[in-house]
DNA sequence: GTCATTTGTCACCTTGTGGTGACTTGATAT
DNA sequence: ATATCAAGTCACCACAAGGTGACAAATGAC
């Protein structure tokens, strides 16, 4: 009993790997994340991540497979499709962009990926976004047909609205308050959410004067 | 002359410190910034950073108030500040948000800056913070007795577009198209400002069914 | 001139990083 | 029982970072 080695178990050791990389970034951000800090965190020798992932980037894309950090379609559609489809233009929009800031404000993890690569882009970032394929536009082009009918330029206000959320939310991260809105709590994103909802109504009914 | 040693002039090796830290971080980033990068760049022994302001702190102090990152509240409010006041709510406020953005995507240090703010919260982006003082929410409680007459919740909507400003400028840094837009390209970006004046129109009228 | 101060140069240290080779130890099949 | 192979450990490398102390040379005061 000279040294407590390890379970001996590889499907543990990795799964063991992959879980340290999402604690790392969910507690200390992408910054920290290394190949020694990762080890570390695991509590296993780093050349085990060498020989079961390869590298970084494996592992990154291995941790992006694993785990369900983005909002999938049906999450931000919502159950019924067809119920969607049936509403106005504002309402469907408005609920759209209600359920992606939602959807992602339950994966802090997310959040996270969004700081860094809006900080750095190589080969890390470049694996997680390949690996999410960015759901958000391709959403927005499920009902492409339905945008060009209006009058009002709907492409730039849901741009705009988008953009917003996803400001908001990466702020969150580090600040309770934004221009007076507590974009902590939920009481915030409740005016938040009505704030959507008034602008998709007042510029995206058909008829309203853009 | 075995040595071409410099020019012996404090002042402008400060100077030439001071400007190899905006150059540094428009090129490369906030993440390349360290003393020895700066004295790189420089062409200085980092020796002299220490000796002339100290350490980085200091240094990004010194360097936040020789430079004008921040968009004055002129710039945002523009010169006559009564002729804004006599605008409509909505009209003054498209008005300053447009000021906004044109500010700010003036500054490519400024949006490095702000990125960087984003993943990383340390004495050094303190510093930098405590510089400008956020200029933009100052600039917005400038009207803020205007903003609690209308029935609509008009802290939200401009917290959602000056958000949505904020997110696009960032993006734009690597980024040419989001959602369609081209946030790159001045034709983009009147896109952008027409869809602002619009929301504006649209839910800060008084009278409008918020 | 002489001497102290300032400006700049050089050499070094510690720490932490990514990465690799060589080893020990345990399980398993024959 | 033993040979084999995978799982895990240890020791090391090269490199870049932040940081410091000692020294050379130019400037300026007297």
């Amino acid at each position: 009993m000279k040294k407590a080695s390890r379970s001996r178990d590889r499907l543990a050791t990795a799964d063991g790997i992959l879980r340290a990389v999402g604690t790392l970034i969910a507690r200390d951000g992408f910054m920290a994340l290394g190949i020694n800090a990762i080890a570390r965190e695991a509590g296993v020798d780093k050349v085990l991540i060498y020989r079961y992932f390869g590298g970084m980037p494996e592992l990154l894309r291995a941790f992006g497979e694993s785990e369900e950090f983005w909002p999938s379609a049906s999450e931000m559609l919502g159950d019924d499709i067809e119920a969607l489809m049936s509403m106005s233009l504002a309402e469907s929009v408005a609920l759209v962009l209600i359920n992606f800031a939602r959807a992602l404000r339950r994966r802090p993890i997310t959040l996270e990926i969004m700081a860094w690569e809006m900080v750095e882009r190589n080969e890390l970032t470049e694996v997680l976004r390949n690996v999410r394929e960015d759901v958000a536009i391709r959403v927005f082009n499920e009902f492409g047909e339905k945008l060009v009918i209006a009058d009002a330029d709907v492409a730039a206000i849901t741009t705009l609205l988008s953009a917003a959320v996803s400001h908001l939310l990466l702020r969150s991260r580090d600040t309770e308050m934004y221009n007076t809105v507590d974009i902590r709590s939920d009481k915030g994103w409740e005016r938040i959410e009505r704030a959507i909802t008034v602008i998709c109504k007042q510029c995206l009914l058909p008829g309203g004067k853009g």
